[in-house]
DNA sequence: ACAGTAGCAGACAGATCTGTCTACTGTCAG
DNA sequence: CTGACAGTAGACAGATCTGTCTGCTACTGT
């Protein structure tokens, strides 16, 4: 039924293709609807007839997105057997995709960027860093990091920074660099009591 | 010339006072002409008349918002003479940044996301962020940082994620985040030679 | 054979956006 | 007083965008 013949993919495939890299590279108030249906060789009653608005198919855009993404980073940690290597690895991951041709930064940022306030598009994005982040507290409790919770909120800021300055510099280099950081991170939630400063609290909890 | 009658700014600046607002609130492409002459209580024509061209008020707007932030930062960091609190009162700027109404992200981060490829916006987002760069390298001299361009490399990535993470997930608190992290690097940059493991030299060329 | 379904092509409505143009108004220097 | 100037109000052109609707085609299961 989603299926349709083996070398022609069903019309709603095609346009989450199209959608994909349209929306991904020039943005999703840039791109109209007639540039989706064209590229996906499609007509215009078949996109609303599957998807009913263009808020939709940009949801459903990010939604495989986040599915995609996950999956790759899942795979990827198979990899490694050590914890140390599989947290380590996220950033990899993300250098790699720094490397690929036509980076533009985080789709779920971008997007965010340019939906309507109360958007479904801000619920995708909100999905998308809840499972960041917890994969991220995942990785750290299992390299036994003391306060799994807030490593991962640091790992995440490094994770953001990256993308932020990967995108902003046109530097695909900005990943190695947060791994850099994330090594000093990792090795200081899990050795002893705090290094130096008061880093030990003040920090996932705002003190103002 | 440019200051009016003393109740009343010029046509320029109110209609600069009314882009920051709406522009840097909704986003550049979702607010059109016609509300920010609205807003700023000016005829059509003398937007045109003054600039020429929406992207080159859109420009104006970020320049003036790269003037007042910079301003903002150096005037703040007069309070502290210690190099240490001077490098880390740039996280606390920021952190009293997110905590004011209606804060959306990094406001060169967002046009640079609406913006065509080539356009005027980029340029001006990358001077930002080369004033910020420089900055940051300045201040990592005066505390003694062996290398201060890899310092500011590391620092410019925990402002951007603060950045991204305060914006996204709607925590101010992301500031503080960052600057502990800041304490840390700042610390590894200034101590002995490397603490554990190679960050001395991996982190600023990758090493795929 | 035939009904049902999925899709194609494209016209169309209605809204909105940028940018131009005309005509009028008030202020101030000389 | 008068001419230059800056600004106001608003109509208008031309483009573009979302979403709807009509008619036609081709395949598929029964």
């Amino acid at each position: 039924m989603v299926t349709a013949t083996p070398d022609r993919l069903s019309a709603r495939e095609r346009l989450l293709d199209a959608a994909d890299e349209l929306f991904y590279e020039e943005g999703v108030n840039t791109v109209g609807i007639d540039r989706v249906i064209e590229r996906a060789g499609v007509a215009k009653a078949t996109l609303y007839n599957a998807f009913g608005s263009k808020e939709e198919l940009v949801r459903a855009y990010l939604a495989r997105r986040h599915q995609r993404r996950s999956e790759r980073i899942t795979v990827a940690l198979r990899r490694y057997s050590d914890p140390r290597q599989r947290l380590l690895g996220v950033f990899d991951v993300l250098g790699e995709s720094f490397l690929e041709p036509g980076y533009h930064g985080c789709a779920f940022a971008n997007a965010s960027v340019e939906a309507r306030p109360g958007s479904a598009v801000v619920g995708v994005a909100d999905e998308y860093r809840a499972w960041v982040r917890s994969l991220f507290v995942d990785l750290g409790a299992a390299a036994g990091a003391r306060d799994p919770e807030r490593l991962a909120g640091q790992l995440v800021l490094l994770y953001d920074g990256a993308g932020m300055g990967a995108r902003m510099d046109r530097d695909p280099g900005a990943a190695a660099a947060a791994r850099a950081i994330a090594e000093v991170l990792l090795d200081a939630a899990i050795d002893g009591p705090a290094s130096a400063s008061g880093v030990g609290s003040s920090a996932v909890t705002p003190s103002h």
